[in-house]
This record gives structure tokens, sequence and C-alpha cells, in this order.
DNA sequence: CTCCTGTCTGGAATCGTTTCGACCAAGACT
DNA sequence: AGTCTTGGTCGAAACGATTCCAGACAGGAG
């Protein structure tokens, strides 16, 4: 910046205004500095500029796993968003570990973003929430529940009304006895999950569903799995709380020898690619992942630019398959 | 910093050193200062870090959609190395366009990243390739080749072995035409795979092999397969070449009645979550995503501490599934 | 002709670190 | 006793931008 003023003869001051677009400057000088800045191939310094202004144009992003194809697509979405608008994403992945979750955000911190999409792998940790509370700039959480005394937005999804027509539709089959393999129940759409399950299935008088918490991962499904059909009464309809859990569902059926939908109704989570040609075709409950991305990023946006926080709801459906029949009589 | 000299009763360069472990401090500097850091919990601010020293402890991660589970996976994986070893990752998404491709990586420079990983969409884009020989950091490429004037390190796939077994396993099944869809021929592994395949045919005199180039997208897919097995003589095996143009695939033989392996066979890429429920399962041409990712940040570290760019290969194997069969004679 | 107003402009301070050179006291050597 | 080293410390300059403040200059009014 020095050389560009040195050449164009003008102080550096004037260049910083020029390139900052201040409208205290005159048609002359402005042309002359834009003639140095292209001979000289300048470009400004983003850290310094971050430095002096404290706006570094940059945004964090946390989820539990950065690989999880609803994740994913979530930040891709975010990305999209934010870079139209000029910013930049750092992007980290907590694994399921909340130890990580708490110095993440603190490293966002340091780093200075100006806003962070969270979501946190447990809403309840301590070190979690204090890390939270000390955070100096836009928050918006994604599918997470926050106490009250946490300023931030949110984007979260309407899981209970994609799990109540999935209820509905099975109690229509004729299925009385239901479970439902969550993931872990201490972040909301698993606890939204089971409330909107427990809450359906009162509808109807003699019909029951058994909850089985846990974490998403393939080996707590199989385990739940092979646990309730084993049971004296197993259900004769399995609702599947995450497509990592539906992998171990799926192993376990398989050992057990029970055919779907013969011996065992399924609807499960989030369509995956290529569902349309396992056979039977899955049921399932979607949801749209990069709206949650774009819109969180449009939230962020909307909070560092002086918004008040406000919570967005998107929708879930209930997509029916050939995995739901009538129970075995 | 300052605060904590003035707490700590000391200079502010004393309490520099103390905080980056330069060994000329005496013990007792150290306590105080220590003291008062934790009195005053402060925390270095990275921005002034970067802009004093340059480093700024982040990387970039570039590649054309990060919502692809191959991707994704790979950015997990630089993820964790990365932050094991206290860097923070920049990511972005080109979405397929070469002029992003370029602008970002502009937009890297001016964050000073340290170092990218990168897998661009157009290996042979002027604009790209000019940001490139203008970038001064760290560079790696991740499953790209690159003009030799470039200086970078770079993790392959070694797409031959795999795509060579696939086509072994096909031709001592009895197949002698083949076809494989492909995906865009302006990056490596697209044009790898299709040497690969054009080099194992010629095992047998009489088998034939054809190619048919576009992009990694499902239109593609469904365009080329209908193309394909609409004419005079139909491959009896298509080997895919990527998991969105399978999608297509799959859509145009379902539309066109043709069964696998009964009417053709089908050999694919990257096995996707819940492959061993789709029925007949399908044999694939597989690799380890993660440790691309993983490798790629290790490779990015080491050019960051001053080593010699070096070139890494990566295994590809080929797993044998019931959509291949002896053709029909 | 002087004074004032308003528009532009450049210098200098600032952001929070790191690092260089200077300094000082104390012990080791000639 | 005087000088040299050594270990420890500090102040100040840098990094590259932004912004406040004061000065310059032109033009209009009295």
């Amino acid at each position: 910046m020095k050389d560009v003023a040195q050449r164009a003869g003008v102080g550096v001051s004037s260049v910083s205004r020029v390139l900052s677009g201040n409208p205290d400057v005159s048609p002359v000088m402005r042309n002359r500095v834009m003639d140095a800045v292209a001979a000289l191939g300048y470009e400004k310094d983003l850290i310094a500029q971050g430095m002096r202004s404290g706006a570094t144009s940059s945004v964090g992003f946390m989820a539990v796993d950065i690989a999880n194809p609803i994740i994913a697509a979530a930040s891709a979405g975010a990305i999209r968003e934010l870079r139209n608008n000029g910013y930049s994403l750092l992007i980290s992945s907590s694994d399921g570990s909340k130890e990580l979750d708490a110095d993440y955000i603190r490293s966002f911190q340091l780093r200075r973003v100006e806003g962070l999409l969270l979501s946190v792998a447990d809403e309840e940790d301590a070190r979690t929430l204090g890390a939270l509370e000390q955070f100096r700039a836009a928050l918006v959480f994604m599918d997470r529940a926050f106490p009250r005394s946490i300023k931030a937005s949110a984007v979260v999804y309407d899981h209970r009304s994609g799990m109540a027509a999935a209820v509905d539709h099975l109690l229509e089959l004729g299925h009385r006895k239901l479970a439902l393999i969550n993931g872990a129940p201490r972040v909301r759409p698993a606890r939204e999950r089971a409330n909107a399950v427990r809450q359906a299935i009162r509808r109807v008088s003699d019909a029951s569903v058994v909850v089985r918490g846990g974490s998403y991962s393939a080996s707590h499904g199989y385990d739940a799995c092979k646990l309730l059909m084993s049971s004296d009464s197993p259900p004769t309809a399995i609702i599947v709380g995450g497509n990592q859990i539906l992998q171990g569902v799926m192993a376990a059926l398989v050992e057990l020898g029970l055919k779907v939908p013969d011996d065992v109704s399924l609807v499960t989570l989030d369509n995956v690619p290529l569902a349309e040609f396992i056979s039977p075709s899955l049921a399932c409950v979607t949801r749209d992942p990069v709206t949650m991305g774009t819109l969180g990023a449009e939230l962020v946006l909307e909070l560092i630019h002086g918004g008040a926080p406000r919570t967005v709801e998107l929708p879930t459906t209930f997509v029916p398959g050939e995995s739901c029949a009538a129970p075995r009589s």
C-alpha cells in the first residue's frame, strides 16, 4: 500500500480512502490511485485489514461430523451463501467430542470470526455452555436447543410433523408395537423425534412404542435392533433415527434372517443416494439439508449486520415406501 | 498483552517471550507472567500474531463439491490431522466452476493461508494455472496432475490397478464389448481411468471398449447409458466412473427395462453407504478417501516446515459383486 | 483585501503481536 | 582492578491496513 501511495505520489491514507470507497476523494485522485494499483497488481491484505478494523470477513462452521452427508450438504449451502457476501468459512469437526466442541468455540474466538454456525455434540455440556456464554460474535445454532441466556439465532427442523406422519402411517397399516432406535438424547433432533413419536402413538389407545436412545452409530443400531427383535414381544415396525444407525439395523436384520417388510416394517431418516434402487424401497422422513446451510448463513449475516436474533423452522416430510406393510397377523 | 505485562510488572516483550516458549527467560519471570495470564484470562490474538509473524496457522481446502461423500471424507481427514498440529482449515467449494477456482486461489492468498489442499475443476484452465503460478504458499494437489513448473506435493490414487482388475474380471467372465461412462476428461482421475481401461482391454484381442466422457453428473450417466444401450451392438458390461453418474445410469437401465446382471453387467466407483443391501450387490472400484485428506494434510505440513515436494500414491481396489455375471450368449 | 467555509489531502496514531538492539548486573577471566 | 562474557530484561520498531486530526487550498462573502 505504501508502494502504491509512492507510485501515485499521494499519501497512504488517500489510497486507503479510494480503496474503501470513501466519498471524500476527488476524481483525479481516484484515477491516479487506481492506475498505480493496476500497475503494481496490488491487493489488500485481509489479515492486516482484520487486525485494524476487527472485521475478518470470516465465519466459523462446526458440527459433529463434517463427513455426514446431511452436514456436508449444509456446509456446502453455507459456503455458497457466504461466498456471495464476501465471507470465508473456517470449518471444523468435533468428531462427537464435547471437549473439542468447547475448545473449538474458543479457537474460533481467537481467530476473531464474525459469526459461528454451530451444531454441538452435547447441548448440556458445562464447558461448551461456558465457552458459548463468553463467545462474542454472531451465533447461529443448527438444529440445537440452547438456554435463553445465550443470545443467538437458530435454524431448526420441525421433526415432529414428519415423525407424526410416519407413526400415523404405521398405525393405519395396523401396527401396534413400534420401536424408535434413536440417536444421542442430549441433542435436539433426537429429543424431538422421541417426543413426537410418543405423542403420536397416543392417538390409538392400544398402541405402544419403545424408544432406545444411544448414539448416532452403526453399532448402536445393531445392538438395539438385536435386543428388540429377540425380546418376548418384538415390535412389528422400527423407526430408525439416523443413517449411521440404519447400517447397523440392516446388518442385524440380515443376521436375524428377518425380511423387510414381511417380518418387520422399517422407516428411516434422510434419504440416502440410490435408495430408490434398494429393494424394498425405504420409507423415510426427509428434510432439505442445503437450505439449513444457506439459511444459517443468512441468519448469521443478519446478526453480523446488527439484526435481532430469530429462529427459523424448516419442514420435514414423510415419504412412504415398500418397507412399510401391514404386520403379519 | 499490555495488561498482562502491567499486572506482572514486566515488559511486554517478556510476556511475549514467555508465551512463545523462548528459552531466554528466568523461572521467576515465567511464573509471574503465567500468574498474570491466568488472573486475566488472557489469550493470544491469532490475527495479530499472523499479522506480525506471517504465520496464520491456517490452510485452505478447495474441491469441486464439498458435499460429495469422497470429498467430505477427505476434508474430515484433513481437519483432524491439521487440528492435531494447531492449524485451522478454510474451506470452499468451486461448484465445478473454473472461474471460482481461480478466484478462490487468489482469495486464499489474500487470507495468507500457509498452505492449500486443492482439487481443481479443470487442470488446463489458463486463469487457474495463472493463479497457481502466483500462489506463494505450500501447495498440495488432491488427485490432480499439474505442470512441472508448479512446485507442489500431491496425493494421487492409483486408478489404473483398480480399473485393470475390474476389466480383467469382466474379460474373464467372457465380456468382449465394454463401455466406460466417464467423468470430465480434464481432470486426472477420469483420464487415468480411461487410459487404464483402454490398456487392460488389449490383453484380449477381440475385446473392445467405448469410452464416453462428459461430466460427473447424473444426467450425463443417463444420456450416455441410453445412447449406448440402444446402439446396434450394445456393450455387455458398463463401468461407471462416479457415484453421481451411477444415479443416472441406474435410472436409464430401469427405464429401458434392463436387468443387472442379466442384461448388462455393472461395475461402479466408490462404495456407497448401504450398497451391501442393494440387490444385486454392486461390484466396484474403491479407495480410502479419509487417507487422502490426512495424507494431504501431512504433505502440506511437511512443505510448510520446509520439506521438499513429493507425490504419494494411494491404492484402489476392485471389489467383485453380483452385478457382474457372464454375458448372455 | 481579509476572513471564513468547505473540500481534499497527508501525517501520525492505532490495532496486538514479535523481534531486534540496547542495556544492565553479576560472575569469570587476565 | 578492569574487561569480557553471559543471562535476563526492556523499549521501540515493525507488520499493513484504517481513521482521526489538522493543514492546505480554493472560492465566496463582507
